[in-house]
DNA sequence: TCTGGGGTCCTAGGACCC
DNA sequence: TCTGGGGTCCTAGGACCC
């Protein structure tokens, strides 16, 4: 009998829910669609240091992105219908798709809301893509939300697929057709290279995944230590983690950050942010039944500078009094000279004891 | 138009012990 | 007293992703 919660081997398809936050916003405004629309802080396009969650197709023609402040969304779309984020509604949506998925009877790694690997137990390449099919068919009648897959033997690579099949698409990406398809594209187009990477690599001379697939291993580890130096080669080769695992994700931590409206000056006031942060982390953390190890507290001066402290507790727990002061003594250690524009506190959490049964097992990273 | 919020993983280097 | 090296624990910082 095959195990139906996890995979190594087979065909991977990765789903990825189309314009996810904004379509579930239009599925419940229907006069919205086909115009552009923005959602991202509290619906005010003039709210300071705010950005764009996300943002329609018909936004991103006029240039919108995710991540851009609000104001400069408003500036290149004024046409646009700004919305509040609503957690809880992408929360149930999610939900929906994702358990959905669970019932086509294949193994189904969540990643995050918008996102999922299945590894699909089927012979052939052609039954996959029917696999494929038939999850937008699914998703698209039973919740009319739009998705696109990709499809390949790895994760890195599926994910690297569904760009190519956005919006609305399936899409194959093979050990056959990988170095033709991507071969001439930059390295940062691989996932897990960043612009960092690409710029160190440029230094080296490396610039399209077809070089850096033939440079050296020992080139790589040199500069980028021994696994990220092969990883990085693995990924251009269009290698990556073959695992999908159903089991549920275990957090390691769990954070919150504020970033204010005007920068904060008054000490006092920082401390009072900071025990206020760290109650409300410490609470939801119980509320997962998770004891914390580590307090680390986040200060982003008004120049964005930015640095983190953190702490081990002498003994792992839940004490809010222990949390709480440990944050503050954190903050405490900053120079809190200069005007403050975010804190943040993150509780690192003890791994559970040891479920029964396998764990996952496969060429992770 | 100054740059959100929530995460994970890797590497480097100091301290300390044998 | 000097020297070498290995191993572990801990914090800081960087990089990347959605």
């Amino acid at each position: 009998m095959r195990d139906m919660t996890e995979q190594t081997g087979g065909w991977i398809l990765h789903v990825d829910l189309d314009q996810f936050l904004a379509a579930v916003e239009l599925r419940r405004r229907p006069e919205l669609v086909g115009q552009p629309v923005i959602v991202g802080g509290s619906g005010d396009p003039n709210e300071p240091r705010k950005v764009v969650t996300c943002a329609s197709y018909e936004a991103r023609a006029h240039g919108v992105r995710a991540g851009m402040p609000l104001r400069a969304a408003v500036r290149r779309c004024p046409e646009a219908t700004f919305l509040p984020s609503d957690s809880a509604a992408y929360d149930a949506a999610s939900e929906e798709v994702m358990g959905l998925l669970r019932d086509l009877g294949h193994p189904v790694e969540v990643w995050g809301w918008d996102e999922a690997y299945v590894g699909a137990q089927v012979p052939t390449l052609p039954d996959a893509i029917a696999l494929a099919q038939r999850i937008r068919a699914v998703i698209g009648t039973q919740t009319g939300l739009s998705c696109s897959v990709g499809i390949s033997d790895n994760k890195q690579r599926a994910k690297v697929a569904t760009g190519f099949a956005k919006p609305a698409g399936i899409h194959v990406l093979t050990e056959d057709n990988w170095m033709a398809t991507m071969g001439e594209h930059p390295v940062s187009h691989l996932w897990g290279v960043g612009p960092k990477t690409a710029k160190r690599l440029a230094t080296m001379g490396i610039n399209s995944i077809a070089e850096l697939a033939a440079t050296d291993a020992q080139v790589l580890t040199e500069a980028f230590g021994p696994t990220t130096g092969l990883w990085i080669l693995l990924l251009a080769k269009g290698g990556g983690d073959s695992t999908v695992s159903a089991q549920p994700w275990i957090p390691r931590s769990r954070s919150h950050v504020v970033t204010f409206p005007e920068d904060l000056t008054d000490p006092q006031e920082m401390a009072r942010a900071v025990t206020e942060l760290a109650r409300r982390t410490l609470t939801e953390v119980v509320e997962q039944q998770r004891i914390v190890t580590r307090v680390a507290v986040t200060v982003r001066t008004k120049t964005f500078f930015t640095r983190t402290k953190i702490r081990k507790l002498a003994t792992p727990g839940t004490d809010a009094e222990i949390i709480v002061t440990t944050a503050c003594e954190l903050l405490s250690l900053f120079d809190l000279d200069r005007p403050v524009r975010l804190l943040g506190v993150r509780l690192e959490l003890a791994t559970p004891a040891a479920a029964t049964g396998t764990d996952v097992v496969g060429a992770g990273r």
